[in-house]
DNA sequence: CGATCTGGATTATGATCGTTATCTATAAGG
DNA sequence: CCTTATAGATAACGATCATAATCCAGATCG
């Protein structure tokens, strides 16, 4: 007797109501969704009914795609924390380019404040992510470690361990930065916060 | 015909079942519970009943303190930002005598990491309070100006326009550190986060 | 093409939430 | 000391939530 599994089917081998490429578009929409509405409005502030309506579905299907809620909040991070190199790519920008100065541009923005469903996963839920088992920090640390790496290598310094030094701080401060500004309710505050943060960052190489 | 206002009584003036300094402490009780377990669990972490009960009371009383939930979150707020000061009161510390390693020492350390329930709400609740509403907002905001002015009247420059740099980007890597080095599952990594930031924030003043 | 079984819709379930109604004991005013 | 009205307890209400049960249309396989 064969068990059919509902959780990974195997392309080509069962009978299905759509085909497999239409289930992995849904797939891939309802994550994509719940990546940006999850940034935007915390990791429990959006329910499954609401999340499966905005990506043009009901709740119904939910659990032919995830095995509870916090299956798709790990996917959804972890979508997160990719979404910033797709975005890059998507405007034919290589990551290993850019310099200190265009990552301080990008990150340390007024658009980035004022659009936290499209931005850095670090800037929207850290405190979420602190308090999320050991799922969603382990996809936030290697996030960590890729986002350090990367900045020391824009980094100016004697050594490896002074940039990575240099890459530390400019993540802390940028991170802390952006969340500062986006709880500011005086603007003129907020902007003076990113524009210092901004310099800060941009400097490092130098 | 007078009208009996049950939230703002005056001492003395109308008849009681508990005495008006029972009321106060009991509502004294109720903000600093919620204050740390705010702070531990995210703004929404915890419900009212679960408050009353760690507070020693039942929800039935709940509505006698606060107009609603909200109210009370505003002044656990309000109440987590007076209690850094509170704390350093208690072990008669003076704030305005604390050098930038001080702060450095004390915020940037693994006890504050390991600890929000009694630390920073910008290290605790920056995802939350920027999520939040204008009440929110604006108590943080005044929190914000305060730490920035403090620890620039710590830190070294040429002017004041120096000095307050030199504070906002000490601020944002504290709060952003903290938060990253509570992400961490990966504990080296996390100490690595925090020594680093502990350094650049106690030079703020050399 | 007919049998099969899955993706997704509709609807139900049970838990939990903020809030309210009702009750009781008691502190204060006259 | 007796009336009054409030702090807090118990319990209920309606909304919302994650999850599950049921149903159906249709894609795939033999």
């Amino acid at each position: 007797m064969i068990i059919y599994m509902s959780q990974e089917a195997v392309p080509g081998r069962f009978p299905m109501g759509r085909s497999q490429l239409e289930k992995q578009k849904t797939h891939e929409k309802i994550v994509e969704t719940a990546s940006k509405r999850l940034r935007e409005e915390g990791l429990e502030g959006i329910g499954v009914a609401d999340l499966m309506k905005e990506a043009g579905l009901t709740v119904g299907g939910f659990y032919k795609h995830f095995a509870s809620r916090d299956d798709l909040v790990a996917e959804a991070i972890q979508s997160a924390f990719d979404s910033w190199g797709r975005k890059l790519e998507a405007e034919g920008v290589n990551p290993a380019e850019m310099t200190a100065a265009d990552v301080a541009d990008r990150y340390v923005s007024a658009y980035h404040r004022d659009n936290p469903g499209e931005g850095c996963p670090f800037a929207a839920l850290t405190s979420d992510i602190s308090r999320s088992g050991e799922k969603a920090r382990g996809i936030a640390t290697d996030g960590l470690r890729r986002n350090f790496a990367s900045l020391a290598s824009k980094a100016a310094g004697a050594d490896d361990r002074e940039r990575r030094r240099r890459a530390i701080m400019a993540f802390a401060m940028m991170t802390g930065g952006v969340g500062l500004a986006r709880i500011s309710s005086d603007e003129e505050l907020s902007a003076e916060i990113l524009a210092t943060v901004r310099d800060f960052v941009a400097g490092i190489d130098k």
